[in-house]
DNA sequence: TGTACATCAGTGAACGCGCGTTCACTGATGTAC
DNA sequence: TGTACATCAGTGAACGCGCGTTCACTGATGTAC
């Protein structure tokens, strides 16, 4: 069996801590302590703190955008459409819950600096989606993005009652109920 | 026209830097000069920091939780008082959105120390409203926690398009369509 | 009215600390001959 | 096989900096006589 990269290492261990304590709680010591490492070397695989907090969120909203994106992109009605982009939330809350908390918890602190348009940007990608799903009749017409926020805001808050205890299932569990949710706020 | 006292000045300038910088980002001199003041200074009106903040952020969230729970309690059938809370947080919106954004950034550095349950907790004062609805048979049974979830998502996240410049309309303007939208969540 | 004193919001200078970061060095591993 | 050298991930020690915080002091204002 391979062993991860150090870098990788590095990467899961500041991710984690992140999570737990706070982004601004953690040191890059407390980074390099956590990954067996001392701090100096973290600076041979990332050119800064930030350089390394932001690599972490970029990577993984943009990943998220761009398959949030493909789903947006499938063939079909645009119910059977939502449907599938929230189901695929479910799973990328199910498949790296630390992920997906990292990118919740420091989603203020990160967008900062992130442009707000785009194919990487899944905030944006739900906008447009359901903006047009309206243009094409499939939907009652309203505002797009107050639509676009309650749904957006349904799962994210789903996610933070399951970080704080509030929900004792994954978002995976729940998917068919958010489904259902999804389409009565659209409709 | 009387003064703002000291106190409540140093209040107001370091929740709008905190609202514009991000809560890590802002210093005691940050706040003190903004206040027209000397770091030194500030702690005869607080503690610390860390009591300056907790207590800024305590503050508006018990107050928050109780004019909710108020909402909560008034007379009527399930769905009209479900529109009074809805109505509520919109006006706190356009009362300070100030305070509100700041709540709205800072709730997950500052909930890390505050009880889950409690009058003063405006999430828990929603879900406990939702599922009182439920036993009462006003909406149709389903998980309480997670009908709580979407409709304060709804919210909160339509606060944060409006901070971030999605929604150009605060939620003042919005309240009749976040109650008719609140009304499909819980049916 | 003038003088002596108490009060108290605010300040200048300084503190120790932990942070992000740099850099010369180490020591294990691979390669050439 | 042994020796000399190159490579490279990782480290110990140290850096300057800005932070939160302390404290003796200032200087304006009010009060007593």
């Amino acid at each position: 069996m391979q062993e991860e990269p150090t870098r990788d290492r590095i990467k899961r261990a500041a991710m984690q801590l992140f999570v737990a304590h706070g982004v601004d709680a953690v040191s890059m010591r407390d980074i390099a302590d956590a990954a067996g490492l001392k701090a100096p070397s973290l600076y041979a695989h990332f050119k800064s703190r930030e350089a390394l907090l932001s690599e972490m969120f970029q990577a993984g909203y943009a990943d998220y955008g761009q398959r949030l994106a493909a789903a947006a992109a499938m063939p079909g009605p645009f119910l059977d459409r939502l449907g599938g982009m929230v189901r695929l939330i479910c799973r990328l809350h199910a498949e790296d819950e630390v992920l997906f908390n990292f990118l919740l918890l420091t989603q203020h602190v990160s967008l900062r600096d992130i442009p707000a348009s785009g194919d990487g940007n899944p905030v944006d990608v739900l906008c447009r989606a359901v903006a047009e799903g309206m243009l094409h009749g499939e939907i009652p017409q309203r505002d797009p993005a107050l639509i676009a926020a309650a749904l957006m805001g349904m799962i994210i808050q789903a996610a933070t009652f399951r970080l704080y205890g509030r929900l004792d299932r994954g978002l995976a569990a729940l998917q068919n109920d958010l489904v259902r949710l999804a389409g009565r706020i659209v409709s």
